[in-house]
This record gives structure tokens, C-alpha cells and sequence, in this order.
DNA sequence: CGGTATTTTGCGTGTTTTTGAAAGAATCAA
DNA sequence: TTGATTCTTTCAAAAACACGCAAAATACCG
């Protein structure tokens, strides 16, 4: 393999992931360390990556440093980690968008092999940074405030599959009134997304507890995982606590 | 064999293979290495191809290396702001994807209103930007590399919508082999995006010019605008002047 | 046809680039 | 702190390279 062929690889890998370790550029290329780190040397003369004990890191990763302006963030990883915990090798998952669910595709261990259908532009672009999960992008209007796509068309494609598990965020959930929404588009979508899966997961942060909207989109008894950043056997929680709802 | 010949081996092998080692074409054409030297410095001379130390890539190639920090941005700002001359109020516009159609999503007027469909989350997401632009996202399997979704699902709702204008960034453009592309989805995809539109435009940097690669999309005779960073009468564009094309 | 220029090619020589190994310093994680 | 990993520096060998030269082939011209 050519050197310029190499630098390109490192490129790709930096693009998709990031970040890019040492070890991992060894075994992939099959050269020795030493190698690997002269490539990293000229890259960074070259300016295309930043150099760290370890590895390197994406040029623009540090610049993506504000993440802190996601709401709660701190909660959302929490919440994130959690969530991966339903996903197994094999599975067909369909997901929503938001930051809550686009930490969880951040979350999600790097050697999961799975097939993800989503409505979200940028999940897809995240969740393609995995070499082992097929991403098929549900198409349709696009939302300009939710950053999904929405509408008749996409209904009707949710019609045509069935995933093993639908994974959400939430506006509101509430003990007697369920999920529930403001917005009609939304709340039709989100119907459609758990008719189409067998299993369902809500992402919820803890402040989104005990609300009820306008338009109802399911009771709790629709839904199979509830996680949120509380223990389970937090007392916040005691009102979800029913036999087909597994909280974690 | 004639070095004419052995000049037509080589860049057959480059654009096959996108690369070529200078101990293989010692081997295969079974001359010295100097004048595998001699034939690779002549088509660099040429433009034909990029020199490494060990062999020689194919210039196209060098595409997919600097995503990072977007290769050749200035052109692509000039192509970009050229080609937002083609939209008028009340167009309905197919676009594919690519860094050169997000710079030119980034150039358009912010009063524009138009229809958008596109095959490319990233401009998708950039489009919402715009108040008076409808959005709409094909969906379909999910491309890791191209980021842009792809498959049959996507060419049958291509055929099934019809725009004036379709926008697509370019592998290689030649004056008598026309659009060709190395990748069969995507040369099925650019098929099914320009049979969808009435008109078309390419986008262009010029270092893609005059190259021919493997499989062909379309004839130039095919394409309604070529835009390039180049002034309408540059000399490297005299073998695009024919009068369907308008160069811009 | 003969003689001269030009091109092409291969070879020898010396230089540069690339790569991996070794040794010791620096850094990290527990 | 201690042990393990990762870094840096230095060195050596192999591969790839550039340059000049000369033989062979080809083209050109009177």
C-alpha cells in the first residue's frame, strides 16, 4: 500500500470517527507503529489532524467542542448509555430524532452489527460512522424544526416494515394519559413508528415526567423500555411501575 | 510495444484501478524502470495522473482524501455562486450531494423560494436554513461513503417525480466520453436523477476535466450547464463548446 | 543512399525516501 | 508509586529515485 493511499485511509477514518488510534491504524494497515506514527506526523504538518497521546483527533472535532449547548446534556449520556444496552447484534431498529436519540448513536459500541431504519438526517449521518450497521434513511418532507423527515409519504413507508425495536424521544409522558404531543404531524409519525416495530424504548429526561399534552400518541401500556437518567427505583418513577413496562 | 502504447496501458490501468505500482508496470509491460518513470513524469506532464513514490494514482482519486478541510474550497465557493444564477423563484430542483452542492446550498439568496428534493441528508439540513424552501429528503439505503442515500428504493421515487433542473457534482467529465463515474450505484443513481429533471447542471472543478473513467452516465449532449471555476472562454474548455451546453 | 540529428531505452552511479528495530524518555491508569 | 503503554530519537537496510551516459532505433535532409 502506497503511503499517500495510507494517509488517505487515516483521512476516511478521521472523517467518519473523529478520532483514530495508534493500535487500531497498526493492525488495520498492517505496518509497524513507527509508520503509523510518521503518517500521523505529516498530517499534522499537513494540518489535515491534531495529534494526541494515543491516537489523533479530527481537526473540527475541536471546534465541535460546544456541544454544551444541548439541554441537559449530562443527562442525555446518561440516558444514551442505558439505551445501548437494548441493542443487540442482529437487530432491526427504527429511531426517531433529537439529541437525546443522536447521543445514543454516539453511545453505541463500535463493533454493534445491526440494521437501523431512521427519520433523521442526522442520525443517519452519525450512525454511518459504524462499519457493521446498514442505514436506510426513511424519506420524505423535511421537518425544518425537528431536523425530520415527516409526512404522508413517510408514513406509509413505516407501513412497509417491521423493526424489533422503535426507539423515541418524548415531548411528555404521564402515568394515566401516556405519550403524548402538541404537534399533529409528529403525533401521527409517532403512531405509525410503533405500529411498526415490535418492541418499543422511550427516551425521556426526568423533567419530562408526569406531563400530558393535547394529542395522545399511546398509553404506557404500548411501551416495553422506559430509561431515564433516575435509578429505577427512583421514587419519580414510582407512577410508570407496571408489568409490561421495563424501566431502566 | 510503442510508448503511445504503453501510455494507454497505464492510464487504462489507473482508471480501473485508481492506482498503479511502478514494480507492476516493470513486470506487465516488461520494460526497465526508468521508463515506467519516464512514461508515469510525461502523463503527469500531460495531467493525466498523480505521482506517489512508489507509483501513481489516479487524479480523481485525490477526492475523497481532504473532506476535513474541503479540497479546492475557493473554487467550489466560485462554482458555487455561479450555478445559484440557475434557480428562480418557484423552480422545483433535484439535487445529489457532495461538498460542492453544500457550498452552493450555502450561496443561495436567503429570499429564494423553490422546491427542493434531494438525495443528501447534510443539504437537506442545510436547505431548512431557508424559510421559503420546501424540503424534501429521498430516502432509501444509507451510503457510508458518498454520505447521500442510493439503492433501488431511491431510483424509483426518482422515477416518480419530475424537476426542472437537476444539480450534480462530478467524478469526471470528457468531452467525447461525457459523464462517467467509477461506482455502478451511484452511476445508476446519476441516470435516474438527470431522466428525472428536464434540465440538468454539472458541477465542475477543473482538474476533473478531460478525464474519462469506467462507467459512462450520460454524453455531454445529455447536460444543460457546465459549471466550472474557469472563465466561459478558458481554453480548457474548448472541447465542451457545443451548442446544447451553455458553460458557465 | 549516406550521414547527421533526434528519440528512445537501458545501465551504472549515487542520492533520497521509506520502513522497521532498538533504546531510553514520557505519559497514562490504577 | 508502579507497571504498561506510548513517544521520541537514532540507526540501518531496502526500496525507489534522479541523473548522466551510451547504444540502438528512428527520423530527417541533401
Amino acid at each position: 500500500m502506497l503511503k499517500k493511499e495510507r494517509h488517505d485511509f487515516i483521512m476516511r477514518q478521521i472523517n467518519l470517527h473523529n478520532r483514530v488510534l495508534t493500535s487500531d491504524l497498526v493492525q488495520l494497515l498492517n505496518v509497524s507503529e513507527d509508520t503509523i506514527r510518521r503518517d500521523l506526523q505529516e498530517l499534522v504538518d499537513m494540518g489535515l489532524l491534531f495529534k494526541v497521546h494515543g491516537g489523533a483527533l479530527s481537526k473540527s472535532y475541536h471546534s465541535s467542542f460546544d456541544d454544551s449547548t444541548v439541554y441537559a446534556r449530562d443527562s442525555k449520556i446518561i440516558i444514551a448509555k442505558k439505551a445501548t444496552n437494548l441493542i443487540k447484534d442482529g437487530m432491526v431498529v427504527l429511531t426517531g430524532g433529537g439529541t437525546t436519540i443522536l447521543e445514543f448513536v454516539k453511545q453505541l459500541p463500535e463493533s454493534i452489527q445491526a440494521t437501523f431504519f431512521t427519520i433523521s438526517p442526522l442520525v443517519a449521518v452519525e450512525l454511518a460512522k459504524y462499519n457493521n450497521i446498514e442505514v436506510i434513511l426513511i424519506g420524505g418532507l423535511f421537518s425544518k424544526n425537528s431536523q425530520i423527515t415527516y409526512g404522508g409519504h413517510v408514513i406509509t413507508q413505516l407501513s412497509e416494515i417491521k423493526a424489533d425495536l422503535c426507539l423515541m424521544g418524548t415531548s411528555a409522558i404521564h402515568p394515566e394519559e401516556g405519550l403524548t404531543d402538541t404537534d399533529w404531524e409528529i403525533n401521527q409519525l409517532k403512531k405509525a413508528m410503533l405500529a411498526a416495530s415490535k418492541k418499543s424504548a422511550v427516551l425521556c429526561i426526568s423533567e419530562k415526567l408526569d406531563i400530558a399534552l393535547r394529542l395522545k400518541v399511546c398509553a404506557i401500556e404500548s411501551i416495553s423500555y422506559l430509561v431515564t437518567e433516575l435509578d429505577a427505583t427512583d421514587e419519580a418513577l414510582s407512577g410508570y411501575t407496571i408489568k409490561s413496562l421495563n424501566i431502566l
